[in-house]
DNA sequence: TTTATATATTGCAATATTACGATAATAAAC
DNA sequence: GTTTATTATCGTAATATTGCAATATATAAA
């Protein structure tokens, strides 16, 4: 089959594994990262910075801008893109509820 | 071509990574909601409660324990599975971690 | 307007994931 | 030992993801 039965959870289920989803690649952290550590961010530069062709690199950052994490700024004739910081705090306040109401209560 | 060039990232680049993309789906998000709700933590109970098939719910299973966050005990049986609390917050604080390390600079 | 540069999109091949039925393995109950 | 109940594994089909070359699009520079 190889479809993710998502009818069959809660919204609340299925953003949290989306979001978990979207960090579950080391090619998008490693992006998150970079981007963080300049003071411009510019997506050409990626491509040298993470060693994967333009192409790729193009696709995920659409996946990052679909929860909303990254947002994109034409600046010239390249994309200034940026961390949303304001979405970023409420996506790790969303996963830390998450943590923090998990328990372990037996063995 | 479909495979992660994990390679070209750094050991804690991919480590972070899987632990995103094992929480990454609903079933695996329920499951472990599921478990934390219990006293006791029968996989049997997890196929009707969650809706999969038992086979499904053993393979999902198997990659939450992958990466540490439940142990198993045969218990008669059947088994009990639960959540290993120390690495659940040892998982929270790297992720927390990356988190706090990542911030907006530009735009 | 043409050319050069930067990013997005499309199409495709390879691999991974999801899901399930069938079957094996294990242990309790009889 | 046989039966029953529970979980794991195998095999397979369907879909998703990853990655890239080629191409399209958009803007700046010449």
């Amino acid at each position: 089959m190889g479809i993710t039965k998502n009818q069959i959870f809660t919204d609340k289920q299925n953003d949290l594994a989306q979001f978990f989803k979207v960090l579950g690649h080391p090619a998008r952290v490693a992006i998150l990262q970079y981007i963080s550590n300049q003071n411009a961010c510019i997506c050409n530069d990626l491509v040298e910075e993470i060693g994967l062709a333009q192409a790729t690199i193009s696709q995920h950052l659409k996946e990052l801008k679909s929860i909303g994490l990254l947002h994109g700024e034409v600046e010239g004739k390249s994309m200034c893109y940026c961390i949303n910081i304001e979405r970023w705090t409420a996506i790790q306040n969303q996963l830390n509820s998450f943590f923090n109401t998990t328990k372990s209560n037996c063995c």
